[in-house]
DNA sequence: GCGGTATGCCTAA
DNA sequence: TAGGCCTACCGCG
């Protein structure tokens, strides 16, 4: 589930479950200190939650901060209160007097001071689900860079929150191969990039999962979609638009799904040598 | 029940 | 580049 969407979403809808009233934060596993925001009584006020490409921020009266990331593995279930115990893997429960939030195996769940935020946040790049997002810096790493825009898609020092499926499929949509170096891809072609990416994220955070077909309707809210009917090329063995192959391989450790029908190589005297 | 895999990312070498 | 973290799910048998 998370990529920059899942968590723009957790942001959201966090915040509306329990900001304001108080709540009951605890640690079921015992790996959070949920006593250095709650104290012994584990009552604190949720004043806001904020994210930020793939990180979220839980802002807590009167000056603490919990940063969360959910990794590979992590994610939220929503309960109604009062809620069953929690599973003895539980990493963080917020128990509000309507909701509660579990969050079970992120690789991050800490408080941290506002230096500490600060420090994360300076690692990260733009983030198009942000109002406040500038592109300049992306546009700029991009147009020098012969790094794959593949691999650049994924440095969450460049733009942050598109994960695996959004990188393949944004690169899918706008024909363009993964291994082209940044400083082969147009400036017009990289705003629409970002765009696209823009509106796929707000996609996603509107329907809670990615989609980047145009036609899939979901039926029924609960319904279990397989991942590659809501894709052009990710997880798939045929391409969505074309019908020709699929041609899986690894880009920086991670999958990387491409039809080079749809994506032909731009080949340049530079990209030959390569 | 077991092994492989997954929408992420850090660190050691 | 490989290994580690950490949880859930799926196909296999």
């Amino acid at each position: 589930m998370p990529e920059g969407h899942t968590i723009h979403r957790a942001a959201r809808d966090h915040q509306q479950d329990l900001r304001g009233n108080p709540l009951r934060l605890s640690s079921p596993q015992g790996r959070f200190e949920a006593e250095a925001v709650a104290g012994p009584d584990g009552e604190a006020t949720l004043l806001r939650v904020e994210a930020w490409g793939k990180h979220l921020f839980y802002f807590f009266a009167p000056e603490q901060i919990v940063h969360v990331h959910l990794g590979l593995f992590g994610k939220f279930r929503r309960l109604r209160s009062p809620a069953p115990p929690p599973r003895s893997v539980t990493r963080m429960r917020l128990a509000g007097a309507h909701w509660t939030i579990d969050l079970v195996g992120p690789t991050a769940c800490e408080v941290v001071t506002r230096e500490q935020m600060a420090e994360i946040l300076a690692r990260l790049g733009p983030d198009p689900l942000r109002e406040d997002a500038d592109p300049t810096a992306f546009y700029h790493y991009v147009a020098q860079s012969r790094v794959a825009i593949g691999a650049i898609l994924m440095d969450q020092r460049r733009i942050s929150g598109v994960g695996n499926v959004y990188r393949a499929e944004v690169l899918h949509l706008e024909e363009i191969h993964p291994d082209t170096p940044g400083s082969e891809i147009a400036p017009q072609k990289l705003e629409s990039l970002w765009q696209l990416i823009a509106a796929l994220l707000r996609r996603g955070v509107e329907e809670k999962r990615i989609v980047t077909t145009r036609g899939l309707t979901i039926k029924k809210p609960r319904e279990r979609v397989p991942r590659a009917e809501s894709t052009h090329v990710y997880g798939r063995g045929v391409c969505r638009s074309c019908g020709g192959e699929v041609n899986r391989y690894m880009l920086r450790a991670r999958a990387m799904y491409v039809c080079e029908q749809c994506q032909p190589r731009i080949i340049t005297d530079e990209g030959r040598s390569n």
